[in-house]
DNA sequence: TTAAATTACTACGACGGTATAGCATATCAG
DNA sequence: CTGATATGCTATACCGTCGTAGTAATTTAA
């Protein structure tokens, strides 16, 4: 897959909260509506707080609310903070010297594809995703 | 990365024997000159002969040659033997049912670059990649 | 015939991604 | 103040990919 599932846990997880009227989810809420591995669900969860993208409330009635202003969220912010954008950005073959000017033998045909998907990744926004009106979580 | 290192591997061999003038190719040659793992390369290479890409000749002076008309080869036909082509055709988002008619959120915008993506694994064939005469491998 | 050169098979270990479990910590409703 | 409701931390296990190691089987040059 193209995506970890991590990295796809994590995109349900922030399109979800920002397409919804609620503005404190907890873990358990989330964990249901996601249908997302309980515990492994709770350690995203710190990471995507950690790293900024929600903010933590501790103690009852506590959870998590967006703390970013979402519609500045790309797609490449999330997975770099996952897993790395490197394995994105990297030749085709692995090759860590492969360019225009010294390419490998996929390079011609590849490179231009792979422009095309990062800028999907580095352009598409949280808000942007919302607009398309998807209720599919 | 998008490919694993085993279709990595797969491909370099392939393009390597495609573009040479050699007929037989010895592990122990193709180990050299693709600066690939000794006994990771000798499994590939079991794989590769067992999936009928290569022919292998044991014994002294043995070796490995190519068994099918190259340029009917694919990237897909490697990768699907290696990997399976499956995780490059499967949502984004990991949705078993995502489709037009039942879209994730990203698939308005992902769907087009994921068709692409298979195109050029699906119609790229090792005899055009030889065509481009490139010798880093 | 024999030794060298070669591929084939199988087991093992390292590592990262995924998932589970238990206990610690924090906060507030009552 | 206390119990209930939350999140935070850490250890463990599983599995697939990647890599290593040793031994067996095969063929031919000499």
């Amino acid at each position: 897959m193209i995506l970890t599932k991590t990295s796809q846990y994590a995109v349900r997880v922030l399109t979800y909260m920002i397409q919804s009227d609620l503005r404190v989810f907890s873990a358990h809420h989330l964990i249901k509506a996601l249908s997302i591995p309980d515990k492994y669900l709770r350690q995203l969860l710190t990471t995507l707080s950690k790293a900024g993208f929600i903010k933590s409330i501790r103690g009852r009635e506590g959870g998590y609310v967006l703390a970013r202003n979402p519609d500045k969220i790309r797609l490449s912010d999330i997975i770099e903070v996952i897993d790395g954008m490197e394995r994105y950005e990297r030749c085709l073959l692995g090759f860590p010297s492969c360019s225009d000017d010294n390419p490998c033998s996929l390079h011609r045909k590849w490179a231009p594809l792979r422009e095309q998907m990062l800028h999907f990744l580095r352009e598409t926004t949280l808000d942007e995703i919302r607009q398309n009106d998807i209720t599919k979580f």
